[in-house]
DNA sequence: AGCACGCCGACT
DNA sequence: GTCGGCGTGCTC
């Protein structure tokens, strides 16, 4: 009765550190290092991915017997060490990081029939690795749609929102993966996926770690920062993955589909010139208009399109019915209780919108008492209503950018089936709202990257696009719709950040600690007695706005030069990941 | 004896 | 990070 040993990560949240597993198997049994299988654990059975194959175990006398580990899923060996690279890299385990990529499999689920060996790459001419800079990325005719139906072998494409894998999955009659996708399903597209032979699937950033099985990975908008995940999603980048998989399969073909090169990275002059019909209108003090928000001469602009039984879209960058619950009295702002981001109103009911909670609104102010909200801006609810009493019709709509966007994907949609062309008028009411809610330092290259978004958009969609905003914010950018125009600002954006000592001129890693000052106070000391001379400690700083409820966080700020290699930086900051959240600054995708 | 609660170490 | 074994102490 002799045995051989496997050495497995279960798919559960464990802390840094509890991460592989040994399980006993019998001699005549082969299991393959990336093969998915289930595992007793605890008085549980989990997915369990396979990282190692041995003779012995240092733990064979509590290793379970598996006397049949048939494999679910045989993701390959590239799968294994991507998730040891990504736990590495986030400076979460990799148990943790398997949940994230397989979270239940249905008790049903198939095993794969004995002896029937997966391909894990296809014969491929050689891979191609690009950035492709467009204004319509998905329709062009080297877009997305495109090089998707020309691709051979397994497809993935990575998008950064629900809406556009449903529509682009919808256009293309594929498989999808996204968070809202049910369990059953998920797990059906992932297993589809990672045992057909030509399969195209479309995720979003959950998905990305595919590309440790895909034979093309094509990435939509890899320049957008709403694919980094807030501080409650595991720390990992989609676009790390895919640089990570690319390094770790020669054969990979990657494509990157962007309207705006990213900030730092080598390719500049490469954004396309966006050519829109585009007017402009700086805000006067007192403009006369019957509807707030919107200036005389843009109410005009609607009344003519509606006119011409065409449509008119307002884009107001406040969603809800007011920017954010604030006491007019005295400046009090209420917090999510979950997470402590400022909450937004519609009507009676509130929304985080980081962590996507909802509840009823507070009855009086939280420190003084008052009744009055009225503090902060409109929302889009608010003026919808105003439109809907003014101009008495419904081909007129209040969105926000994530609203435009999905809208602007469907109407292309249905514009291609042939459908009539009826005018589009575009009302923007605030450019500067389109970078709202970003820190100071990066807020000109999130609003220059939004603008052209909404901007690229309004060209697909063939509308007529009229700005509102700041006379100095509306001046700088038409500039910013061309080549030669995003590649002065970044030259400039580049110096400041070079002044400042913020990425990408420098590298930095964030610590955020749970804690006292004092306690930061430590581990910063500590910090700087370990780490190299030349690398600088900053902080700790304190992090606003957090309710009482929640112990106090602090941020330390660790830049090594610029010169450091990603290794270097994670083995340098390993120590501290028990006592602190890490945070690697996101990667340039392709440098 | 039967059960609720909470602490603390182990999970293979 | 959970889970669950086990000790404590309260109730029937």
């Amino acid at each position: 009765m002799s045995n051989k040993f496997l050495s497995a990560v279960p798919s559960i949240r464990t802390i840094p550190g509890v991460d592989v597993f040994d399980y006993a198997i019998p001699e005549d049994v082969t299991v393959a290092v990336g093969d998915v299988i289930r595992v007793p654990f605890r008085k549980k059975e989990l997915p369990a991915l396979v990282v190692a194959m041995s003779e012995t175990s240092p733990v064979a006398a509590k290793a379970h017997l598996l006397s049949r580990p048939d494999p679910l899923l045989s993701l390959g060996p590239v799968a294994a060490q991507l998730l040891f690279d990504a736990s590495r890299r986030s400076f979460t385990s990799q148990p943790s990081v398997l949940l994230s990529w397989i979270r239940t499999i249905p008790k049903r689920a198939k095993t794969i029939p004995s002896g029937d060996q997966q391909i894990h790459a296809q014969e491929q001419s050689t891979p191609i690795r690009e950035t492709r800079f467009r204004v319509d990325r998905w329709n062009d005719e080297r877009g997305v749609l495109a090089e998707a139906k020309k691709s051979r072998g397994r497809v993935l494409i990575l998008t950064p929102w629900h809406h556009r894998a449903d529509e682009l999955a919808a256009r293309l009659g594929a498989s999808v993966l996204h968070a809202n996708v049910a369990d059953g399903a998920a797990w059906k597209a992932v297993s589809t996926f990672a045992s057909a032979t030509d399969h195209i699937l479309i995720a979003t950033r959950i998905g990305a770690w595919l590309s440790a099985v895909a034979d093309v990975v094509l990435v939509d908008e890899p320049e957008n920062d709403d694919f980094k995940s807030d501080e409650l999603s595991p720390r990992l980048d989609s676009r790390w993955l895919v640089a990570k998989a690319a390094q770790l399969r020669p054969r990979l073909s990657v494509i990157a589909f962007s309207t705006t090169n990213r900030l730092g990275v080598a390719d500049t002059k490469q954004a396309p010139t966006i050519n829109v019909a585009l007017s402009r209108e700086p805000w006067k003090r007192r403009w006369g208009s019957q509807i707030d928000l919107l200036s005389p001469s843009s109410v005009m602009q609607i009344e003519e399109t509606l006119k011409k039984n065409g449509d008119a879209w307002i884009l107001h960058p406040i969603s809800g019915d007011r920017a954010s619950l604030a006491c007019r009295d005295c400046g009090w702002a209420a917090v999510c209780s979950f997470c402590s981001f400022r909450l937004s109103q519609n009507g009676r009911s509130i929304l985080c919108k980081r962590c996507g909670r909802k509840g009823t609104a507070p009855d009086e102010c939280g420190s003084c008492g008052g009744m009055d909200f009225s503090r902060g801006q409109p929302g889009a609810e608010h003026l919808a209503k105003q439109c809907a009493t003014y101009f008495q019709s419904d081909r007129i709509r209040v969105i926000d950018p994530m609203e435009f966007d999905r809208l602007a994907h469907a109407k292309r949609t249905t514009d291609q089936e042939g459908a009539c062309h009826a005018p589009l008028q575009i009302i923007l009411t605030d450019i500067s709202l389109l970078a709202s809610g970003v820190e100071d330092i990066r807020r000109k290259e999130r609003l220059l990257i939004a603008w052209r978004r909404v901007c690229a958009s309004a060209v697909v969609l063939q509308a007529k696009f009229h700005a509102q905003g700041h006379e100095e914010a509306l001046n700088d950018c038409a500039d910013w719709l061309t080549t030669v125009g995003v590649s002065t600002v970044w030259e400039t954006e580049l110096r400041e950040r070079r002044a400042f000592g913020y990425p990408p001129a420098v590298r930095l890693a964030k610590l955020l600690i749970d804690g006292s000052m004092d306690m930061a106070e430590a581990i910063k000391t500590e910090l700087m007695g370990v780490l190299p001379q030349t690398w600088s400690v900053e902080g700790p700083y304190p992090v606003e706005y957090r309710s009482y409820t929640r112990v106090p966080r602090h941020i330390v700020h660790v830049k090594p030069p610029v010169t450091t290699s990603e290794p270097e930086l994670i083995d340098a900051l390993n120590p501290w990941k028990k006592r602190a959240l890490i945070d690697l600054d996101p990667i340039a995708f392709f440098s």
